[in-house]
DNA sequence: GCTTGGTTTGAAAGCGCTTTGAAAGATTCG
DNA sequence: CGAATCTTTCAAAGCGCTTTCAAACCAAGC
């Protein structure tokens, strides 16, 4: 059933009918009532390409996620981001677009949704420090978010992020108040931008607490489980292992758990862990009691709120974008403890 | 750039640039030449929604996700799955359009999206035993491919599942073949039909092992970390607990494994555990030798080739319906051991 | 040289909706 | 009661593409 049908079966003309059911003031209410309950009886739908082709909208979001070439790797957070952000665009009426791009085919895969005009604005995922694709979302001239932040960007753009520096300069601070001296740090991969400010973070405290960086405390890789391993692992093999670490993620966490495991040393007593929460739904840090010491930071907020954004800028294209800082709470769970006296 | 401007430019009519461009033979290999070349140089992409209309076709594929409305809970396989499927579209100029729907709503989302015609075909994502679903998309007349299966649909459709009987009737054998005779399950959420088969295939293995199921062996409950914590330590604290333990996923078991820590026992040789393994990028079992004994299934390719099989099931549209079983691999690592002697 | 058949090109219709500009109908007011 | 105003309806254009059908062109055949 379309639009031409159910005007002729109304005996109302094309015009009439459409504006009744986009709630226009210059039809009368008993013929919209009408034509609304008739609508409703026959189940119809406007086609969304052919309004969208009238109206110049979508009616979408487009998220483009990177999928890391390497390790073929999605991040894990995604799940419950597009969860938050579903329920916005739900309320709104709006579709979601996923593109999935490996890394380095990513400007095709933005030229083509701003040409192509399949959606309305974009939200970044993953930026880097440097990263390209706020420039060139700029010059296609396409109303996005970014969730995260690019350090090396100078111009002015819309974003929402955790204040990763505060977080992990608390999280160190809180480990060394404990009077920890040698604190590791398990991170994500450093040119993306929140790894680089975490790492800052966590200098940064040291510093001030007057203990000297040591590369072999500080690792960098994929958040994976298996990694967060690895690096727990490699650290206690070497000579002066750390007695505190902090994790980028739960799921590194777990990892490094599993190594203090192995290792026979326990959690807390033996060697203090602190790690990055995202609120992810299945993998919630405990229930009452926290099981890690975290910084928390629900991912599912952020993209309640970063999609909320991105259709304000959609209807105020040219208004100053707009920032949103949120703070990570700290957690005191169970993982973390006084430096052991040897 | 719109067709008509590239086409006044060119010299030619709208007909012969849209067919240049879309490879008709019926015009001339330089004519072709010229088109392509300049479309590229000024970067010329058709509107999809314009093209979309004149030939019905939307070049999208809906993916609609029960988002539970209890826990507000993604399926943590979702994102690996979807990278999966990604690869598929990619290749294919397909997008993927993600609706997430509250349980309940999704009867109106599926026939919006067919009314509406913003998609081409549908995966159907985790069904239950009994899912209204598959009937309704036989009569929406949408071709779709499920990811998994409904026990008690009669209908005829494509589907693409893992043997979850048999991959949880040969880990309880294994179990029971190492002397184990308590042999407890946590399985997820049992009206879906995943968990249902996997229950049918560990109570026949039992049965044919001679042992009597228990029903303070068996749990059922969203697939969370916290949630296998819970019913691993529930069934330590009974009366008579368990000396081995399947899980439906590894998060589950991740969590299983913080309760035996908890309760000072050792994986392996005070208690087995052997679970479910999708695969998942960021949290793989293990990398040269496999943490947990497990039965493991790439979902990632399982989305790949439901992917491929919703295409063809839109090319050639009255084809019988396909259905594509994935064996799971039974992988044997340090988390299974024999049945401690007291 | 004129017809025939094959190859290229183009004008125009149509996909299903929104929206402009005009007209018809209803209402008010002097 | 007729003019003026407001309300309600409609015909038609347009969004940017594909595709049908017709026309133009060219080389070949008699």
């Amino acid at each position: 059933m379309n639009l031409k049908q159910l005007s002729d079966h109304l005996g109302l003309s094309q015009t009439t009918v459409s504006r009744a059911l986009n709630g226009y003031p210059e039809v009368s209410e008993s013929t919209r009532e009408r034509v609304q309950l008739e609508a409703d009886r026959v189940g119809y739908r406007p086609n969304a390409r052919a309004r969208g082709l009238a109206t110049g909208r979508a009616q979408a979001i487009g998220h483009v996620l990177p999928v890391s070439a390497q390790h073929e790797m999605v991040n894990p957070v995604f799940g419950d981001f597009i969860a938050g952000a579903g329920e916005t665009y739900l309320k709104s009426n709006y579709d979601l677009q996923l593109s999935l791009v490996p890394d380095g085919e990513e400007e095709a895969a933005y030229r083509r949704l701003a040409t192509t005009g399949t959606v309305d604005g974009i939200i970044v995922h993953g930026p880097r420090m440097d990263d390209p694709r706020i420039g060139l979302l700029h010059e296609l001239g396409l109303p996005f978010v970014v969730h995260g932040r690019a350090s090396n960007e100078a111009l002015p753009y819309s974003w929402l992020d955790v204040d990763n520096y505060r977080a992990f300069h608390r999280a160190t601070q809180f480990l060394a108040e404990l009077g920890h001296r040698k604190i590791a740090l398990i991170n994500g991969l450093e040119f993306m931008d929140f790894a680089h400010r975490r790492r800052q973070g966590y200098l940064s405290a040291l510093e001030a607490a007057g203990i000297t960086p040591r590369d072999d405390l500080m690792s960098s890789a994929e958040m994976t489980e298996v990694n967060g391993h690895h690096a727990m692992r490699d650290m206690l093999n070497r000579p002066d292992p750390p007695t505190a670490v902090l994790t980028s993620s739960l799921i590194l966490a777990i990892g490094a758990r599993r190594a203090l495991d192995e290792a026979g040393l326990q959690l807390a007593r033996d060697v203090s862990i602190i790690t990055h929460d995202d609120d992810l739904s299945y993998l919630r840090n405990g229930q009452d009691e926290a099981i890690f010491t975290a910084t928390r930071s629900s991912v599912r907020d952020a993209g309640r709120i970063v999609a909320e954004m991105v259709l304000e800028r959609i209807d105020v294209p040219d208004a100053p974008p707009r920032t949103v800082m949120m703070e990570a709470e700290l957690i005191i769970g169970r993982s973390t403890g006084p430096c052991p006296t040897p």
